[in-house]
DNA sequence: TGTACATCAGTGAACGCGCGTTCACTGATGTAC
DNA sequence: TGTACATCAGTGAACGCGCGTTCACTGATGTAC
């Protein structure tokens, strides 16, 4: 619940009131103007999805917990559909911090792809439902909200680019930046959603359960390949091994 | 609608209607007893799930839609939750079946990839919103359900079954048949979650939208390795081509 | 510097809604004799 | 073969709930003069 900006002079004025202004009434609630509700709501949002759950919820609740009336929310988002739009963009504007700033342009190929997956996973593990907003039916007719397509946009070429950056850096020729950067979020998403889910079967939690082994693996074979070729996982590459069978 | 069995006798009551038991009441409307209901309620929920979404799916709606009392599907479920397990499991059970049955025996390693990816891919689509059931926070206490839990362990193991098959067919050794069926795994399922999600951006939209062509790049991309190494995409395995770089 | 006033950000009561679930009930079914 | 009866699968009315949203309102803010 800590704000940025407004609250801070709210707080000001009801902490401090050394200015004649409050006049003695040393009310410690809430002003009549919160004067800040519109980033409060969204902050309260995105705790209320984490803590209680996306199907719980509700202007209303949201609304209570931030001790204001419950129509004063809409005063800032036209309905509850666009503050999930906002909290949806909010998540993808996190997602392409991730991936803009993990850091891995000085390691091995399969360090860098860890790295990125290891960012994805992290941050949907941390803030699973908004993960889960991010990407599911909740928010509606979600093009209708510039803010959603921009963060969401601008999330998937921060990929591209680090996909990109690997490639060039790396000198790699089979393959195009676009298919591979699509392939790289397909598993990353996959992992993400593996790892975020409720797992029904223990045979899947038990591979699942091990985040960090579960990304390393991926990452090895996602840049070595599977298919048949001698032992070079460390090292580099090495020769093939085995001639083609069926076509 | 179509249903199994008891439905099957319902309707020669009602239909045949020449055994003198009915005694000439003509009633084309449903019997007291629906005779059937359990199916048909998953049957129907089935159809809600994927016409109205998740969010309006109700009990009372499910048996408006079937002609009876709003009552009655607790004779069959002790709540809402448990007729969502079961749908769930009906999902996990189809999706097994399509991951067993996908003929790719005899061929390339990489059309096999292919076919996998594109089964688990169909089935999403086909039924999205049963796809997101099965796997998001809808279903509580998922572990509660062995119908859910065994159903899902299977699917499971039916894709385990299927790489270990490459995996000895291809003779491939520097893989462990858990790794590879987690990270295929962990690539359909990013796959899929992408189709089937609402694309947010637009540039999203045009890498995915082409469903068939990411399902054949990220195959290739997945047997053949992300790393440099020469051109031997179509044939069989090539002269690696590249000393390793840094680590 | 003081004041009038438009505007903004709140309030609180109310609307109508559909939902999950329970309850006492009743009609239909099938089995024991 | 006919009948009594336990059991099963329905009914329909009602409970209590929380929700999204709207409305007429009022207190606070800040700007023009």
């Amino acid at each position: 619940m800590t704000s940025k900006r407004a609250t801070a002079d709210a707080d000001d004025q009801t902490a401090q009131g050394l200015s004649g202004k409050a006049s003695g009434s040393r009310k410690p609630k809430a002003a009549y103007h919160h004067g800040n509700l519109r980033p409060a709501l969204i902050e309260g949002a995105l705790e209320l999805l984490e803590e209680h759950g996306a199907a719980e919820l509700s202007l209303r609740l949201l609304a209570r917990q931030l001790g204001v009336s419950q129509a004063a929310p809409y005063h800032h988002f036209a309905d509850k559909n666009a503050l999930l739009a906002a909290l949806a963009a909010e998540g993808f504007r996190r997602a392409g911090a991730v991936l803009r700033t993990t850091p891995i342009k000085h390691h091995s190929l399969e360090r860098r792809v860890r790295g990125l997956s290891a960012g994805y996973v992290r941050f949907a593990r941390e803030t699973p439902n908004l993960f889960r907003l991010m990407y599911g039916t909740q928010v509606q007719r979600k093009e209708d909200y510039p803010e959603l397509v921009d963060a969401s946009t601008e999330a998937f070429e921060a990929l591209a680019a680090r996909v990109e950056e690997m490639i060039a850096d790396y000198d790699i020729r089979h393959v195009d930046a676009k298919e591979a950067t699509a392939t790289l979020l397909a598993l990353n998403h996959g992992l993400a959603n593996l790892i975020v889910d409720q797992r029904t079967s223990p045979v899947l939690a038990e591979v699942i359960g091990r985040d960090r082994r579960l990304i390393e693996q991926a990452a090895r074979l996602f840049v070595t390949g599977f298919r048949p070729i001698a032992d070079d996982q460390d090292e580099s590459a090495g020769a093939a091994r085995h001639a083609g069978e069926h076509c």
